[in-house]
RNA sequence: GGCCCUAUAGUUCAAGGGAUAGAACGAAAGUUUCCUAAACUUUAAAUACAGGUUCGAGUCCUGUUGGGGCUACCA
């Protein structure tokens, strides 16, 4: 039994009888009692006033008085200013323990029978990736997780930027200085090494830039225009795009490479896609839409023959679809992806896991396909996040400040190595076990440092506090966890064993069977479902996070005050025993949520 | 210039229009006879500024200021 639902089927018919009024759900404001004050869940009362035409602490008394006549799960109430704060018999806790307790799944939702669309990573092939590419993975990742929670099914997907200039520069500048160089012969991670290309281009365009602009005493920018090494990269795009057959063995080697490179990285983060798209495969979609549009009068042509969306009446600019020789631009490609992912499958939403620098472009993107009479238009729905800055700043490719994905992995795991090594707890763990749990927690930190953040915010990582596996990180929740799951392993070789007590006995019992700890804690737990409700409908994995957090806190507070093992009484300590249960077990499913595993020891 | 996002303790983050704005890190002090001190307890410390709407505003609206982004025949 959720107490907010009693609460509002119970007041609802309360005014109903007291006032002759009918109210909607507005009308009914409930929330969690503060802790200061006795109660579990407070009706605030303001919003009935112009219905029951009294004041704040009368209309507050008068239902109180009419809620406790009514429903025997009410013990009593009492009223503050315009707040009726309600408390639950002791039993009516029990109950919703219990419900818990023996859920199937708790925390998972019934099945909502839509099917939701994920693309998030969307990676160029022409260097690895870098903390920016971190938090679009972890979220993309935690919100799909986060959506099969809430019932849904999930598909997700990645689309691949594996054409371009970009990857001509890297090919270019591989075969101008490569020596043949493989991921084999260098020891490299491809994607690394085709990411090094890729800046040996940029240092090459940069000094003939500079050499022109000296020569012939222009700008760098009309300079660059006329650099050899990128006239080159542009013929090559121009080869690549009528198929030259040499052209695209290198692309296709070169983009094996990446892909080896992106595979290790995506299965170290744990990360998988349902589907993977490519540009080179999908570029060319949307270009029908276009002549549709044409057809309609929706799009304009210009002198030039090039086609364009006047959104100025929306607010927006004009925005270009089919360049004057008739090759198309990426919003072409989106409209022509989005259309077919809509026709192929029955989607009920379709995010995209995108940096905020593109809401213009989903803005765009939306308004269109709206224009173009398609009404899922409004089911497509960009998660937009924020950069990803660092203490001196931005992250700068040209100052070297980029965080690398897999470095910063790897830094992770060893800091979780040296911590766990300085505090020297673990024992006689097998040393396949031990890499596992430095794994775990370098990861865990990671992943929960990143996702605790409100997506659309623009987040700072500072490495060294990123690193401190104190307070508020993901090793605080995977330690609580080790240790709910180490009391509970003794108290099995102790042959104690879980146990709720019954409703029914509760009801007889004259004394306590809940403590007040347990009682909020019982509370918290209860709302889990509410949160991954909630969570999910705000595409924001950080709710759960900072739940998760929270759990873990009460336990640690919980078991400072409370005896477990050592409780004499046993039909207390076995329900102790099953509360800590229920706790790990609510601890798991956030947890995984988020893409963090917990460990059973550390 | 136009459009969008953002502003909370020294720092990093919380707070569905509701009561005395909550944590963590850092600072100061304390706690180890149920698990495992990666813990717990206590103290000091914040809503950028000015108006407005409301019984009630960190939250909504307007303006000012600061920060970020977008405003390509790039992706």
């Amino acid at each position: 039994m959720n107490p907010e639902i009693f609460i509002f089927e119970k007041a609802k018919a309360a005014i109903k009888e007291l006032y002759g009024a009918d109210v909607n759900e507005k009308m009914i404001q409930t929330q969690a009692t503060r802790k200061e004050f006795v109660g579990d869940i407070t009706l605030v009362t303001f919003p009935l006033l112009k219905t029951s035409k009294k004041s704040p602490e009368i209309t507050a008394q008068e239902i109180g008085e009419w809620l406790k006549a009514n429903s025997v799960e009410i013990e009593s109430f009492n009223v503050i200013k315009g707040f009726l704060n309600i408390k639950f018999s002791q039993w009516f806790w029990q109950g919703v323990f219990i419900e818990m307790e023996t859920a199937e799944d708790f925390g998972q939702l019934a099945p909502s029978g839509k099917t939701i669309m994920v693309e998030y990573s969307s990676p160029n092939t022409n260097k690895p990736l870098h903390l920016g590419h971190i938090r679009n993975n972890l979220l993309g990742w935690s919100v799909s997780k986060l959506l099969e929670a809430n019932g849904h099914k999930v598909l997700k997907v990645n689309l691949v930027n594996d054409r371009g200039i970009h990857i001509c520069k890297s090919m270019l500048a591989w075969l101008l200085m490569g020596n043949g160089e493989t991921p084999e012969s260098s020891g490299m991670k491809g994607d690394h090494l085709v990411g090094k290309y890729y800046v040996a281009f940029s240092n090459e365009l940069k000094r003939q830039t500079k050499e022109i602009a000296a020569q012939e005493n222009i700008s760098e920018d009309e300079a660059e225009k006329k650099a050899p090494i990128l006239k080159e990269a542009q013929a090559m795009l121009l080869k690549w795009e009528n198929g030259d057959k040499e052209v695209v063995a290198l692309w296709e080697k070169m983009n094996g490479w990446v892909y080896d490179g992106f595979a290790q990285t995506y299965k170290r983060l744990g990360i998988e896609f349902d589907r993977t798209y490519y540009e080179s495969q999908t570029y060319l979609l949307g270009k029908a839409l276009v002549q549709e549009g044409l057809k309609n009068n929706i799009f304009e042509t210009h002198e030039d023959n090039s086609v364009w969306c006047d959104l100025e009446g929306d607010g927006l600019d004009k925005k270009l679809l089919l360049r004057g020789d008739g090759t198309s631009v990426y919003m072409t490609q989106d409209l022509g992806t989005a259309h077919q992912r809509f026709s192929e499958y029955k989607l009920d939403e379709h995010i995209y896991v995108v940096g905020n620098e593109q809401n213009y472009h989903f803005q765009v993107l939306k308004l269109i396909l709206k224009k173009l009479g398609f009404d899922w238009s409004d089911s497509i729905y960009h998660l937009s996040y924020g950069m990803v800055e660092l203490p001196e700043g931005k992250m700068k490719s040209r100052e070297g400040t980029v965080v690398d994905a897999d470095d910063l992995v790897e830094k992770m795991y060893q800091t979780a190595k040296e911590t766990s090594l300085e505090l020297g707890k673990l024992g006689d763990m097998g040393a396949d076990e031990q890499e596992a749990l430095f794994e775990m927690l370098g990861l865990g930190a990671l992943k929960y440092f990143i996702i605790k953040v409100d997506p659309k915010k623009t987040m700072l990582f500072d490495p060294k506090e990123s690193i401190d596996f104190n307070g508020n990180t993901g090793p605080f929740i995977q330690y609580t966890h080790a240790r709910i799951k180490s009391i509970l392993r003794r108290a099995a070789a102790e042959g104690y064993q879980k146990r709720v007590i019954d409703s029914e006995t509760v009801k007889n019992s004259t004394s306590e069977t809940l403590l007040p700890k347990e009682i909020e804690i019982i509370k918290l737990l209860n709302t889990f479902p509410t949160i991954i409700k909630e969570a999910g409908d705000a595409h924001s994995p950080a709710v759960v996070a900072n739940y998760a957090y929270e759990l873990a806190k009460e336990f640690n507070q919980y078991y400072h005050d409370v005896t477990i093992l050592k409780e004499e009484n046993a039909s207390l300590r076995d329900q102790r025993l099953a509360l800590i249960d229920l706790i790990a077990r609510v601890l798991v499913k956030a947890m995984g949520i988020l893409g963090i595993t917990l460990p059973e020891r550390m």
